[in-house]
DNA sequence: CGCTTGCCTGGAGTGCACTCCAGCGTTCTA
DNA sequence: TAGAACGCTGGAGTGCACTCCAGGCAAGCG
């Protein structure tokens, strides 16, 4: 038995990244063309071909005279991408898991591990934040009390 | 009447930024060393004399040699850039604050509207990073109930 | 047929936020 | 008082994540 399939199928944990994201094409017609998924996606043309080069996306389909065809499970791992880099994971550690999704199923603890701790990077980037917003919103009053201060000041 | 000095003596907006962040002097001894705060702060003297060059930080007191001294007020403005930074607001908009805290009492509406800003900003990159969190989520227990599958896989 | 548009490649360039270096003066400790 | 440790400056270098360029093929259109 093996379940590598339902992870690069995109007919499970890759293809769960969000929303159905509009415009797709039904499996089987899901040829695009890279200015579609420019579209698509928001990145750009240079960037799509960069993360190939660099092993952050799989060898991506080619039509007969070399232009790249991206599937719908292309755009379910960009898709995932895009959220990996929400986080402020290095890009560097994308490539590493897509290493490891290419190695097989032995690597599942490893993948496993990897997720587990951009989880946790994720919740204390969140606690973070919200201290930051605590200090924001301290300061934020404490100009809308000048401002009024302020006004007073004018028609006094 | 002026507010301006309840921003720049660190009594009020500027000193909420966070706890004590212990082992500072009283204010009266408060000359601490660029190695002293680079304890107190976690950043690097490089990059402590580089927010100086950039006009980040208020121009800091020397001693007779020409070495920097820091003041209290000094450390609570690197606690504020500290959160600011966290945000992932870019240095070169935290310079604008700077000039408009440098600039006077007629800049108040404006730094109000850019921390309003900021604020959104914030609530936002959280509201993104919770979404993150679900695919996370989503993905870590797909990866677990494989796990529990090749396990029981390997005992049968 | 020529023209525009889209896509290809390898490699160079950009912007940000630091980070380090050389060469020198000052301060502290044994 | 010698040596280590600390600090200074202007300017160059680094790492990351793109971003752009030059030069060229291929397809569609009037």
């Amino acid at each position: 038995m093996t379940v590598t399939e339902t992870e690069t199928t995109g007919a499970s944990a890759d293809s769960c990244a969000g929303p159905p994201q509009g415009d797709r094409r039904p499996d089987g017609e899901d040829r695009y063309t890279i200015s579609e998924v420019v579209a698509l996606t928001g990145l750009t043309a240079h960037t799509l071909r960069w993360y190939e080069r660099i092993g952050l996306m799989p060898h991506i389909d080619r039509s007969h005279t070399g232009q790249r065809r991206y599937s719908n499970r292309d755009l379910d791992w960009l898709a995932l991408v895009g959220k990996l880099r929400l986080t402020g994971m290095p890009v560097a550690d994308m490539v590493r898991y897509a290493e490891l999704v290419r190695s097989g199923d032995h690597t599942y603890t490893e993948r496993f591990d990897l997720l587990q701790r951009t989880r946790e990077d994720v919740l204390s980037r969140i606690a973070e934040l919200q201290g930051t917003l605590a200090v924001l919103d301290r300061k934020i009053s404490f100009y809308a009390d000048a401002g009024r201060a302020l006004a007073s000041e004018r028609t006094r």
